[in-house]
Parts: C-alpha cells; structure tokens; sequence
DNA sequence: CGGGCGCAATAACTTAGGTTAGGCGGAAAC
DNA sequence: GTTTCCGCCTAACCTAAGTTATTGCGCCCG
C-alpha cells in the first residue's frame, strides 16, 4: 500500500539511498497537498504552481517537446513516484512542457518546506539529486533506442522498460501492466510514425511476443522481448528486481 | 585564463548558481591532481580512478555506449568544463562509457575530499547537481534532434549547440572552433551512417553556411544556421550570453 | 621511400520507415 | 438514434537515409 504520499516519495528515495530514521520522519512530516488531474492529454504547463514541487502518485505523464512546426517529441514517462519539477525547483527557468497521459493524481510539496528540510537534512539533497540522475539515465538509454535500435527493437525495449518501471511500484500484475498511450503517442515516444507503430505492433503480436488492447500490455515472454531488444536492466538503477524472473516464460 | 582547474570548477558551478566567498573559497582549496590523456579514442574505462571525480580541463571526450552487435551510440560531447563522474559519485555502479576524442588533460578531485567539502557547504551539492541538471537537458535536446530533426537539421543543431557550449569556456575564435571527430564519431553521436554524414556536410558547404577541414568549424551566418535547425539556446542554461549577437552574421 | 591504413569523398543501389488515403468501429455529443 | 470524432488498421506508394564499393590522399611506420 504505496498510496499514502509521503510514503512513496520515501520508498522513491531509498531505492537509491538508505535513509535514516529522522530523515525518514522529515520526509514523512513534508506537508502535502494532493491534486488530482481529471483527464488525459492536459498540459500542465500553466496549471502547476511553480512554488510547489509535484510527484505523481497515480496515472501517466510525459515530458515533451513541441517544435516550431508541428513535430513533437516524447522526452519521457512519467509514473507513479516520478517527480516533476525538480530541474525548476534546483536550475529555476523554464523545463520541458509536461501533459498527461490518463487520469492522474500528483502530490504538491510546497518548495518552502522542502527546502527547509534539506537544510536540515543534506543527504535528502543526494537523494533527490540520485532520482534526476536515473531520470537522465534513462533519458540516454532513449537515445540509444531511437539512435541506432530498429523499430522493433524500440518498441520492444520501451515495453521492456516500463514494465520494469511500472512493477517496481507496484503497479504490474503478473505480466500486465496498463499502458494508456494512443499509437500516435508512442509513435511520438519512439520516433516512429503512427502508421509504423501499428505495424510493428502488428508484428509483435503476431510472433506471439506481447498483447495489447484497451490500454493494456502483457508481455508473454520477457527475456525473450528484452533479448530482441537488448534490453539490459542496469540503467534503471533498481535495486531489488526479483520480477524478471518471476515473469512466466 | 581558466587554466586553474579550481577556477574553471568554480566558473562553471557559478555559471548556474552564485556561491558566497566560503563556498569559492572551499572549492579553490580542494586537492586536484592533473592527469594528461595522450591521444584520442581512449577508452576511460579502467583508466580512471573510482576514489576521483573529473573533470575536462582541455580537449574533447564523449559518453557514448555500444551494443552487442556493434552499433554504437554516442550519447554525450563532454568539453572543457565538464565533470565526467559524478552519477558514480552520487548513484555508485557503472555509468556509460567514457572516451577521448582528442588528447585531452582532466584534473582528478578525490571523492573523499569533495565529500567533505559538500558536508561543509552543502549549497555546493546543489550547484553539482545543477551541472548534471543541464547535462541531463542537453541530452533531452539530442533525443529531439535524433527523433524528429532530419539529418541537416541534425547536423546544424550540433554545430550550433557545440558553439555555445564552447565560446561558454573561451574556446572559440571569432565564429570557429576546434571540433576533433571524425565523420564516422559525429555519425554515431548524430544517429547517421558516415556516408550520409558526408552528404551533409557537403550540402552545408555549398550553401555556405559552414567550412569543416583539419578538425575545425567555423559558421558564417549562426542566426541562420539555427534557423534552419530550430535551435533555441535556453536548454544550454547559459546565464550569460553575449556571443551570439558578436557572431558576425 | 614504399607500403599500409585511416579518413574523406562519391557513386550506385537498397531499404526501413514515412506519407497519403481510405475504411471501420465504438463512444461521446447532440 | 444519428452524427461526429477519434483511434485503430490496412494498402499503395515514396523518400531519406542506409549499404556497399571504389578512389584518392595524407601520414605513420617499417
């Protein structure tokens, strides 16, 4: 039971870093206002206050980038225990555009508080720091994807990544885990276009790798969908991953 | 001069963040050993100590990853300025490989001294983190440029982000500057194959926008050149500018 | 000083993936 | 309850970029 906010936001932290009882109770102590964002596909460019730090507690974001002419670019997801604005929060300025992607609830911590409690408590400092350094890990696994992986591969490797993501909070069931992207979303995701997504989803089903419909994937093989792939988990940064061999083969 | 590998530290960790006189003060104190990379494309794997955080004070190095099969992705150009370890400072574990593209000297800080440091002033943990902040948009910046620019567009948005990045350190002259890869290194950092890198660069040529021999770039018109790239500098976080309108157009 | 090698250049040909254009079905809207 | 719209799917065709191959040059090395 992750939905007490706090406590995901702890459980976060302390996948890259042992945290200590009083910094445990500092982070349980932030004040912490939950919101809830009733749609897919909102921006949340204006609707965010900029004094308040968010993290996603349920449903799906991404960070995205639009170009002047249309093209547009998934930078990344966003899943439960993701935080948001920590690049505004720490650089100031402006960071990239984030939207929806499902009905989602976010926690705001207000920046205040937050920084009080990183005076006292340094080493959340590090902490926090280590989730935008696995964020930028993954950020550069992308790149890799849609730099030298096929199509295939691509897809196969996201679908790789987030189940991982996803069950690493706990939202996987057995090898289903929701994906609510349209496939001109993940076309904009993959640097695909939609028409080729389809295909290429078309593909996987039909080799019997994955299912997916109505927002859900499951994936019936995993180490043979990460083979293809080159799927290695290490980016990820995890530190427990007792699911991938629990995947029925 | 930024020689001194303390005051180029303390420039770039200023160039996001102003310290105080105790925190410069603490940073120009730290031990820093110089260590000279005598060629290009070396490998860094073995050959930098674990106990050191480092930093680029001359020459050009990249991030880059390989797969199984051989294909390579370049993932990130690190210049003067840049530190190179700090995900193993703060995460541990492995992080992307790392090589020199030219002959290149890096000054070593040892961990445990710049843990000490941080523990004295902890604002400089946030002026790091910052730099990795900026790293990790960069890297965001070249996922766009790979997903969704076309190859000249690609290729101008490199030159044009090199640029900045460089006159940010004093490395131009005027509107050119060294860049020491081979076509067949800036095909794997652009997501192209040499050939097609070739055909690029010619077309760059005979428009006129650029001459490229013997390792340096030099851009004739950089407005128009980031036009037709659709760079916009913002994501460099570059608080000071002055060196776009000096370029003469 | 001659042979080999890495890099740039270019040409000929192939292909993965993009583009355009429909059709189909379900769900929200009126 | 029909209309509209959006998402999925498919087919035909196109093109940007990949692949393979060859040449030539400068440089290091023997």
């Amino acid at each position: 039971m992750k939905t007490m906010p706090n406590d995901l936001l702890i459980a976060r932290l302390q996948s890259h870093l042992a945290l200590d009882e009083s910094e445990r109770n500092g982070l349980a102590g932030l004040p912490c206002q939950m919101r809830s964002m009733p749609g897919r596909n909102l921006a949340l460019a204006g609707k965010l206050s900029e004094n308040h730090v968010h993290m996603i507690i349920e449903g799906y974001a991404c960070r995205y980038r639009d170009l002047a002419d249309g093209r547009r670019q998934i930078l990344s997801l966003l899943m439960p225990g993701d935080v948001i604005d920590l690049r505004q929060f720490v650089l100031g300025g402006m960071q990239p555009a984030v939207a929806t992607l499902s009905v989602a609830t976010l926690a705001a911590i207000p920046n205040a508080s937050l920084f009080r409690l990183l005076e006292d408590h340094p080493r959340i400092t590090t902490a926090l720091w280590s989730t935008t350094l696995v964020e930028e890990s993954i950020s550069r696994e992308w790149l890799v994807s849609i730099g030298k992986r096929s199509a295939i591969e691509r897809m196969a490797h996201l679908l790789c990544e987030t189940f991982l993501r996803l069950a690493a909070v706990g939202r996987t069931e057995g090898a289903r885990f929701p994906l609510p992207l349209t496939q001109s979303e993940l076309a904009d995701a993959l640097g695909l276009s939609t028409v080729h997504v389809n295909r290429t989803l078309q593909e996987l089903r039909k080799s019997g790798q994955i299912a997916f419909q109505a927002g859900t994937v499951e994936i019936f093989d995993f180490n043979a969908l990460a083979a293809q792939a080159m799927f290695s988990p290490d980016y990820l940064h995890l530190r427990e991953m007792p699911l991938i061999g629990a995947v029925p083969a």
